[in-house]
RNA sequence: GGACGGCUGGCUCAGCUGGUUAGAGCAUCUCGUUUACACCGAGAAGGUCACAGGUUCGAGUCCUGUGCCGUCCACCA
């Protein structure tokens, strides 16, 4: 036994560093270097291996599910640079619209200042240097795991050389006839001020209320039949916000409703506001709810919006941004709020006999994620993608086999949505984003009107509005500002692109676009990679922008991967307080060891319980590992390291088996079948290698002198085996194979980096 | 309401195109060893593969139905 240099535990924490910068240090994470080192070495170089990296939020901490979503890029990028591929993983960070806009105003807040204090061009410009500080972070925090990317091509979504990109796709597809504007119920928060995505709204179950108001009919006739027949004078509708009866256009019932057959098409008398509306006949409505007879708001409510344009309603909007009252209301209702109104609608609805009853309900509202204010759905002209051709082409795609999504259930899911798309609504009303490049000669409201009233001109909007506008209502497509003629002034559109308009172009946007280098050597990619729970948001725009722009799909397989849940099996949240933090996992057990956990617990697209002691059980493994090159190394006596070194090995029985467990990893690998790779390696080296390789090995030097040729011969033969072992294990975990290997080069057994090391 | 998935030992899950006594990890139990590793070794126990039908010489694996759970989308006047 020779004392070698090694702990006899595996110390994850100090080595991680250092190993991590080894790699950083070789260059071989670039692609053109790594094509060198294979044409230097006389590998035969085989095809490019590309994966953009999914982004993470710029503006906070990766959170487990990031940091193990790359372990999946990693394994598979250093399984094909060890085999003869120039790999490009592609890192990058994202802006993440509406949350850094709120994570950012809200720092802004703690120190006593506002969005609106800096304006528009400051608060850009401080979020993007927030973003720049705090991307540093998150680029440590990912490559803790060890990702191999080539951080020389890291991107910030919002880099102007993308945005030059995202602008370009939106001016050929305006061009195109694919852009319009249209109107839509949004998502306001009258608390943040600001629009909402859907997905940035929650649901929560509230006490509110239900009240039963008579709308009377207008004909005396139908009054009269009304009074036989309810006992009103009127048709009498149950809603949750009496408020928006200011801006009522019609009432619905069900046409098979033998209650108000008769009454369809017959006109109701808005109370308070005096005004004559239809009884619309509207199958949608369900008959057992309230009276069965419902108020129609297109205004203010995203069903009443879309009854409301299938019948040709007005919309009349009664309630503005701020959650306020307002437009042609009475004046004794303008500026209340929501609630106020609704109470002071109600009481002047009992004094005139109008007010049937008030039940007092509990009913889900969506409310704003971050303030939890309820949501006030309002109506807004927004930029909209007719992307129905493209979803067409990118259902082709997936038809034809181009593109292939794991696991395969979730195929099905994502041609269910190509099948059912709808318009895509790509405008944002946010300060944090690409602002759309697009520039108004006077007003945006000017424009809108013009489009809205064919054959009239600027003049008759002024005497319309009262108001005075410095241009002609003009459109212009342009990254800046257009010149101005005399007495003429250019505004650009304020609203922002949805962030995945822009992260939808990611696979060709960071490889420079079409004319660049980098698009022609890596372009399309082989894989993309990212949770399940955003495939119709991402993968789905990717592809079909990336067929719109490149004519390819941007890659050819889609991995999804599922959710680490804690230990209870329930989502992880910072508000439940049992989040897991990546670090703490990192410094307790060691990244490879989570690595091997998730391959083997985590499979496509299903969530995984984070389980410790599974993770304690692997860590073991790898300490294993460690022990055992130790032993290994410990029973070559110094004389004995150069014969060995040296050393030919003959074919055994050992190295037969051995050849054929690597032959079979790489067939998993090759699958990316990662659970299965995982546990036969740790199988095959624990159970094999350790527990019976090395014991046999044992008996049959014991008694050999230093430097015999038994000695050699066994000795040799266990060392190359546990060089294959480690290349093999390489992609899985690469931190203590590394390290390993690292000590085999110290006594001039290996060289260079496993990480270059081609898997014969 | 729509789409998709899951239901296999105590727990978390494997099990490819149907084929001999259904696998792993963790947990449990017994024994061993402390001179590579206790972050160790040897061994054991534990499952009528959700339920009901069907196809087949043969089904955890294919088909139909039922139940329960999960995820996404839509809706909640």
């Amino acid at each position: 036994m020779t004392e070698r240099n090694m702990p006899k535990a595996f110390d994850s924490q100090s080595r991680e560093k250092e190993i991590f910068h080894l790699w950083e240090k070789s260059g071989l994470t670039n692609p053109d270097n790594m094509r060198k080192y294979l044409e230097d070495k006389n590998y035969d170089v085989k095809s490019t291996y590309t994966i953009t990296l999914p982004p993470p939020n710029a503006n906070g901490d990766l959170h487990l599910g990031h940091v193990c979503g790359y372990s999946f890029h990693d394994v598979i990028g250093r399984y094909k640079r060890m085999t003869g591929h120039p790999v490009l993983l592609l890192p990058g960070k994202d802006h993440a619209g509406i949350q850094t806009e709120s994570v950012f105003s809200k720092k802004l807040e703690e120190e006593g200042l506002s969005k609106t204090d800096l304006g528009r061009d400051k608060f850009y410009k401080e979020a993007y240097k927030f973003c720049m500080d705090n991307m540093k972070n998150a680029r440590i925090q990912e490559q803790r795991i060890g990702l191999s990317a080539d951080y020389s091509r890291e991107f910030f979504t919002l880099d102007p050389r993308l945005t030059r990109i995202v602008y370009e796709t939106f001016y050929r597809m305006y061009m195109d006839g694919m852009v319009y504007r249209d109107k839509r119920i949004i998502n306001q928060c009258p608390h943040c001020m600001t629009a909402l995505a859907d997905v940035d709204t929650e649901h929560e179950e509230r006490r509110g209320i239900f009240a039963y108001i008579i709308y009377p009919f207008e004909k005396e006739v139908d009054r009269k039949l009304a009074k036989k027949k309810f006992g009103v004078e009127g048709i009498t509708v149950a809603t949750t916000r009496p408020e928006t009866m200011l801006g009522d256009t019609a009432v619905a019932v069900n046409p098979k409703d033998e209650r108000y057959k008769e009454f369809i098409g017959k006109n109701v008398i808005l109370p308070i506001m005096d005004r004559p509306i239809p009884v619309i006949a509207e199958e949608s409505t369900e008959m057992e709810m309230g009276t069965g007879a419902f108020k129609i708001t297109p205004a203010h409510s995203p069903i009443d919006f879309e009854i409301g344009k299938k019948h040709k309603l007005d919309v009349i909007n009664v309630i503005n941004e701020q959650g306020l009252m307002s437009g042609d209301i009475p004046e004794r209702f303008k500026g209340l709020e929501t609630k106020e109104c609704s109470k002071a609608l109600c009481a002047e609805l009992a004094k005139l006999g109008l007010l049937v009853k008030i039940e007092n309900i509990k009913h889900d509202v969506s409310i704003c994620e971050r303030c939890k204010t309820p949501i006030e759905p309002i109506i807004s002209k927004q930029w909209y993608l007719n992307v129905e051709p493209l979803a067409k082409r990118a259902l082709e795609e997936l038809r034809s086999g181009n593109v292939k999504v794991m696991p395969a259930g979730q195929q099905k899911a994502l041609e269910h949505f190509y099948e059912n798309i709808q318009p895509w609504c790509i405008s944002r009303q946010l300060w944090w984003g690409q602002q759309i490049p697009v520039w108004y000669s006077g007003s945006k409201k000017l424009y809108d009107w013009l489009q809205e009233h064919p054959g009239m001109t600027k003049k008759d909007y002024e005497k319309e509005t009262g108001e005075k506008v410095r241009g002609n209502g003009e459109l212009r497509l342009s990254d800046t500002q257009p010149v101005a003629r005399r007495g003429e002034v250019w505004k650009q559109e304020t609203d922002v692109f949805d962030t995945w308009f822009s992260s939808g172009q990611w696979p060709f946007s960071t490889l420079g676009g079409e004319d660049a280098v980098d698009f022609q050597k890596y372009y399309p990619t082989q894989m993309m990679i990212h949770a399940r729970d955003i495939l119709f948001w991402w993968s789905a725009r990717m592809i079909m922008l990336g067929l719109y722009r490149t004519g390819k799909a941007p890659f050819s397989t889609i991995f999804l991967t599922g959710m680490i849940m804690s230990s209870d099996g329930s989502k992880m949240s910072k508000s439940k307080g049992n989040g897991i933090t990546p670090t703490a996992i990192f410094d307790k057990y060691g990244a490879d060891a989570l690595r091997l956990w998730y391959y083997s617990d985590a499979l496509p697209g299903s969530n995984a319980p984070l389980r410790e002691e599974k993770i304690k059980g692997n860590r073991n493994f790898i300490n294993k590992i460690w022990n055992a090159s130790r032993f290994i190394l410990m029973n070559i006596d110094n004389a004995e390291l150069e014969n060995i070194g040296e050393y030919r090995v003959t074919e055994t029985e050992r190295t037969k088996q051995n050849r054929e467990h690597i032959e079979a990893v790489k067939n998993y690998l090759e699958k990316y079948q990662f659970n299965l790779g995982a546990e036969k390696i740790r199988e095959f080296f624990w159970h094999t290698v350790c527990d019976k390789w090395i014991e046999e090995i044992k008996e049959e030097i014991k008694d050999e002198p230093n430097c015999s040729t038994v000695r050699l011969e066994k000795l040799g033969e266990l060392l190359y085996i546990l060089k294959e072992n480690l290349k093999i294990m390489h992609p899985f975990i690469p931190f203590v194979t590394e390290a390993v290997w690292q000590e085999l080069v110290e006594l001039k057994l290996a060289k260079g980096i496993l990480m270059e090391q081609q898997i014969q």
